[in-house]
DNA sequence: CATCTGCATGGAAACGATTCCATCATCCTT
DNA sequence: AAGGATGATGGAATCGTTTCCATGCAGATG
């Protein structure tokens, strides 16, 4: 059985029931001039009409698709999820739909999602940048107003404003309490992008006085595997290591895990600190300490940003906050 | 300092640049016939001009808007989260954009989306109904063609294909497996929505002969508090009870935090299972046993469900499979 | 040779909105 | 009372595509 599907109603419809021309019907509902005796007259057939504008029409007139893209490296990271939850939560309340592109940090990927905005006459996007800031040169080009959230693209693309969470003020805080617990080899597990990160990282080390060893510095791919071989490669491969900290709850979750496989005890044997706070930190066994990101935030700034028309600032740094949980001990030597 | 905006190149542009008329342009583009040497010609043209066709202009002609609408109770969930993915992963073969909404179970809200929906035309919507089945009618009528994913509408709304996990297997199982491990006190967590797994789970204790006590069944609100208020209160309301079934992640992580809380140890006075593995489940102090759903799936088949045209099926039912890791042991009484 | 078939082609009409501009009525000013 | 300012109004152009249809040409068929 097959539903009959109606025509839609368009403006015409409207104009004609109402008795007015369309001009007067597009004016009256997009909050023009008009005389109340009017007004009333169109407001009433719309209404009975149930008529919706198409904004299809609208926006081809007007050279632009509304809405908003984000573009998010994986949508199942608790992180990202919550950022998209953040922009989705803002645009909701400017009534503005949001189309989403995963690019796995992949810039190949990336280009190709920027292509299909590109194509949708998308004019406002928030980026979590994968690769390349040259990527983003056509798109600029062609009037789109672009907002980074969470990190910026490299090499820098000015011009574009970021939202950002204090990095280098969480990775110091945490770097000063491991070493305050007597921890001097201390690992990082960065994903591929995370430079920020790794030169604060690099930075406190050395603020602090401790030797920074280049190799204690390891880099995954965006894949749980990949961040799984990174944390057990490590862990076995430097068994001085008594401190971990992790650029990523991915990279967290890879270093619990392969950390009970190879029966090195938390904080026992090593001490951890996760990027990111996520729900399960306080499940864990044992429960985590963490770099607390607010992720929601910066999702619904960045989405401010691109959607409030105005100065816009270059960068909006929100505040990172370390969670003292119960995955951090006193240093002991391993070996 | 402004970059200046460049017009878009048309499909105008291109017709002069090769010197033919513009529905050869088309034609060619789209897969149309055209000689080999006028092909050649356009071709060139459109790639010598950077030209990118715009799908507004498409989209108003063709009275549809590419693209898939996705309506999900909450992006942040891991399940939702996962089965977006599964819909994104698809639509990106097809090179289809991918437009999310956040109903928070509200019906209301979803209401208010899919008018929305409407709006952009989106003529293909995968969703997770909140409420009312009665609020797809006006977008079935315009001829949108839908797709429940995880669950259906109620009242339910025939024509509409949905995919779905078999939870009714998987509450039987872990039911079976509570059983037999001598609980007969088993309570389930449920959120609003969930009559389908309510109805599962008390079909399968009449099944085995325990005694059903609807006070057993308590139902929660979408969010976190909500969540955690229900789980505290059943442990406190109920020190009979030794066993808990979780209707959700989001559920089960309440569980967890009010047992550890109000003192319960997990499995020795209560047995756990959620409903959803998620990655920390195995992270977790201790490991959850689980009633896995194959989230990402679930938001494929959808997403194949509707972009391909040709029959389709009214169910699509993918397998549940209980995973048993170490928050269950034997019935020993709490009081 | 006349006609028919088939194909490539381009002009023009959609699609549904916004917005420019000309028209007209009304009211105020001098 | 004439002129100008103001505001409401509707016709028509526009956005960038697809698609209908008429045209013209080439080759096949009677």
């Amino acid at each position: 059985m097959q539903m009959p599907v109606q025509r839609r109603t368009t403006i015409k419809d409207v104009a004609e029931a109402a008795g007015v021309g369309v001009a007067t019907v597009s004016r009256v509902l997009s909050g023009g001039s008009a005389s109340a005796e009017t007004r009333e007259k169109v407001l009433a057939a719309a209404a009975r009409l149930d008529y919706h504008p198409s904004a299809l029409g609208r926006n081809l007139r007007q050279r632009r698709t509304g809405g908003v893209g984000l573009l998010v490296p994986d949508i199942t990271d608790s992180f990202y999820a919550r950022l998209a939850d953040g922009v989705l939560s803002c645009a909701r309340s400017y009534g503005e739909p949001v189309t989403i592109g995963v690019t796995g940090d992949d810039p190949e990927r990336e280009s190709e999602m920027i292509g299909t905005l590109i194509e949708q006459s998308m004019d406002r996007v928030i980026a979590v940048p994968s690769g390349d800031g040259d990527a983003w040169d056509p798109v600029l080009r062609a009037g789109v107003n672009v907002v980074f959230a969470s990190r910026r693209a490299e090499p820098d693309v000015p011009d574009v404003p970021a939202v950002l969470a204090d990095d280098r003020g969480g990775v110091r805080t945490a770097v000063e309490y491991l070493t305050g617990l007597g921890h001097r080899k201390i690992a990082f597990l960065a994903r591929r992008g995370q430079s920020q990160r790794v030169a604060a990282f690099t930075g406190a080390l050395k603020a602090l006085g401790v030797p920074v060893e280049d190799e204690l510095v390891v880099h995954a791919r965006a894949s749980r595997d990949s961040a799984y071989a990174a944390a057990a490669g490590l862990l076995q491969r430097r068994p001085d290591v008594t401190a971990v900290l992790t650029g990523g709850n991915i990279l967290g979750e890879a270093a619990v895990l392969a950390a009970r496989e190879l029966d090195v005890r938390v904080p026992r044997d090593v001490s951890l600190i996760m990027f990111d706070d996520v729900p399960w930190a306080e499940l864990c066994s044992p429960p985590l300490t963490v770099i607390a990101q607010p992720a929601q935030d910066i999702g619904y700034r960045a989405a401010e940003l691109v959607l409030r028309q105005g100065r816009r600032p270059r960068t909006v740094m929100l505040p990172s906050e370390l969670v003292v949980r119960a995955s951090c001990g006193p240093r002991r030597p391993r070996q």
